[in-house]
DNA sequence: CGCCAGGTGCTGA
DNA sequence: TCAGCACATGGC
């Protein structure tokens, strides 16, 4: 099956390839994944359909052999939905957001699963991007559900159930490391029921929050990752230390809190600051590890 | 080898 | 509140 949608202002490289979702694989020119599709199953995540996304100017190809897929899915999935001339205009209020959205226009924040996206956060912290893709993917081996396509094989992401039942060592032998308890904790106060993501999508930022901070191993930045790539809470701005290198920008020399770096982001972006972080996080990060091909200014400029 | 990685929980001022 | 520290693991 083959949906093809007009998709402008969207780019599909940058939207995978930032940071925010693990599981993509960019291979012969387009990319293999797994987006959700059907109504949210509790307790269960929802059905992964293997697929595979091909760009070509404002037109966006899915081919998928997946019967559960719709358009609507996939428009869902990238937030085609979302008037991003509009939210791109409302943060670009200074030099560095605005090379930032210069360099990666088009990149959208995912609609992804919430449990895929709080178990992938846990084993995320003090981590790097390299071994959470790794751990993600032997998890997915050993526990979800093998799909071929294309000549591309993956498996979709494991049910809270199945990480629940793992037993902690299992875990660790995948790479988890102390995060193992963490996760198989989470994974079982959602099996039985105790936290209902599908619920918090309903609830404002703070309740939401809240919520997942009461997960061991969730704390303030994985909880803002969640709410943001999975529950819609556009204003979460989650603070890591490629964020912390980037709010040096605004803040020279001064030692700032990460309290204070909320507040600032909140006033500097408003309400959808949760873009501006993941277009700095983008942007800081490939400056980066480009090695001095951009070089990232030192002082702030308004626009 | 040492350093670092999309942090968090715990402890003691 | 906030600083200081331990924490598993592997890529570089």
């Amino acid at each position: 099956m083959r949906l093809e949608l007009e998709a402008a202002d969207f780019s599909l490289r940058d939207t995978l390839e930032c940071g925010q979702a693990f599981r993509w694989t960019a291979k012969h020119g387009a990319h293999y994944g797994f987006i959700p599709a059907g109504p949210a199953i509790h307790g269960a995540g929802r059905h992964n359909a293997a697929v595979r996304v091909t760009q070509t100017d404002s037109r966006l190809v899915v081919e998928t052999v997946d019967p559960a897929l719709s358009a609507e899915d996939v428009r869902r999935y990238f937030a085609l939905d979302v008037d991003l001339p509009a939210v791109l205009t409302s943060i670009d209020v200074d030099g560095q957001i605005h090379a930032a959205i210069e360099r990666h226009r088009g990149l959208r924040v995912l609609r992804q699963d919430p449990w895929e996206c709080l178990a992938s956060f846990i084993c995320s912290s003090f981590n790097n991007i390299k071994r959470i893709q790794g751990i993600i993917e032997r998890l997915s081996q050993a526990y979800g559900e093998p799909a071929a396509f294309n000549g591309f094989r993956g498996s979709s992401f494991p049910s809270p159930g199945s990480i629940a039942d793992t037993p902690e060592r299992r875990l660790r032998q995948l790479g988890l490391g102390f995060r193992a308890p963490y996760l198989r904790r989470a994974a079982k106060r959602i099996a039985d029921g105790r936290l209902r993501l599908d619920h918090l999508r309903a609830v404002d930022y703070a309740s939401a929050k809240a919520a997942l901070l009461t997960c061991d191993g969730v704390g303030d930045k994985v909880a803002d990752c969640v709410a943001l790539f999975g529950l819609e809470k556009y204003e979460a701005f989650p603070i890591d230390v490629w964020m912390a290198r980037a709010m040096r920008y605004y803040f020279r020399r001064r030692k700032a809190t990460v309290k204070q770096m909320h507040t600032f982001a909140q006033q500097q972006y408003g309400r959808y600051a949760g873009y501006a972080q993941q277009y700095l996080f983008h942007y800081v990060r490939t400056a980066r590890l480009q090695t001095s091909d951009v070089r990232l200014q030192s002082t702030p400029t308004d626009v």
